[in-house]
DNA sequence: CGATGACTTGAACGCCATCAATCGCTGTGG
DNA sequence: CCACAGCGATTGATGGCGTTCAAGTCATCG
């Protein structure tokens, strides 16, 4: 893994702290490093000529992203709050994969888990209606950031809808029955701060 | 490359035909082969629960499909045409990557090249409009299979449908339209062959 | 020929987008 | 401390794009 690699010191690689809304790296420019997230959020997204935006994936601490295979990167990488992350000259992992082909193998794996996720987003994307994928994303969130059953949210309501592809009424709208159903539960008046009250629920709504 | 490999004779393989319709393999089966077509038509899908398909991809003659990292593939495969494919046992091609770090290499190519494809469709179905879909859709297959300008889709109205996110009925609505609007033209009175007539208009269409 | 299956075309509906107003929290300056 | 601006989120009203339902057309094949 990276993080191994990184702890190894084989590699020169140092902290980096982007400010909220900052750009990390933008769709085409040259890869020249790769990126793990210590603290915060980052969003990396694909854009239209008019504007219209889709979001591949949120990176959340321990992530990796910005890992190309060719030269150039594919999508455009932002902070979504503050954050920190470890920065890897991509030319030292290169030397590294060289010498040491159970390196090649992990990268292989990460691309395939990032494969994977981005194959289930598609058929989210393409064949489910705005309940099912609200309730998807809840419960992939919720099983990736949920510190004792509260989640904080650190992406927008827009954020959000661009990763599903709705409006952003959409996704307020959807959450607002979910939450008039008993399903979650806002934490205070803290629109970003969701408790998961039925679990089983939102996977028979997501299926 | 696989094809590379398969020359070699460094691993068991063999061809196999496949007539209309037939499943190949199916999701979440163990994956102890991987494939090339060799002629003909593969379509890979995922189902929803009550029946919606998404369509991940076509494979087309010289693609290799089924390469699984896990050991269970992630979509199922069915014959779109009467198609010949050359399969090849996974563990023989595991061997040959235990000794030939090249070939790791070479997998997280086809790996990563798969992975620019599906974030590419991401965009298309989360955020683009059916008119653009079906005019992105006729520049991917016009690239992939036009011989001398006439493209012989191996695929129905449905098939195409479930890879754009769309109904089989807008599929056949913006085909005419583009039809009307002399785009493209059909080949004597067959639906599924096809002239592009403009493929600049339509990467326009596209953007 | 009649049957079948793929495709097209038409009509009506419905889901989600769009437009717009309001709410609520936060931070800032008087 | 309060007024107010500003931003994100919610909520409502309306409309449109694409789906659904339903014929109808066309080519293929028994």
């Amino acid at each position: 893994m990276l993080r191994k690699l990184v702890s190894q010191s084989k590699v020169r690689s140092g902290e980096f702290k982007y400010s909220q809304g900052t750009e990390i790296f933008r769709q085409a420019e040259p890869a020249d490093y790769i990126y793990q997230v210590i603290e915060g959020a980052v969003r990396s997204h694909k854009l239209l000529s008019d504007g219209r935006r889709q979001i591949g994936a949120f990176h959340l601490p321990g992530d990796i992203f910005g890992l190309e295979n060719g030269d150039l990167h594919r999508f455009t990488a932002e902070a979504i709050v503050e954050t920190t992350a470890c920065v890897v000259k991509r030319q030292s992992l290169e030397r590294v994969v060289k010498t040491d082909p159970a390196m090649v193998r992990s990268l292989l794996t990460m691309t395939t888990d990032n494969l994977q996720h981005v194959e289930n987003h598609m058929l989210l994307l393409g064949r489910k209606n705005s309940r099912e994928k609200v309730a998807a994303f809840l419960l992939e969130m919720h099983g990736r950031l949920a510190a004792a059953d509260v989640m904080a949210l650190p992406m927008s309501r827009r954020d959000i809808a661009d990763y599903l592809g709705l409006s952003l009424e959409t996704v307020s709208r959807e959450l607002s029955e979910l939450h008039r159903k008993g399903y979650l539960r806002f934490l205070n008046g803290m629109q970003r701060q969701i408790v998961i009250l039925n679990a089983a629920g939102l996977a028979e709504l997501d299926r």
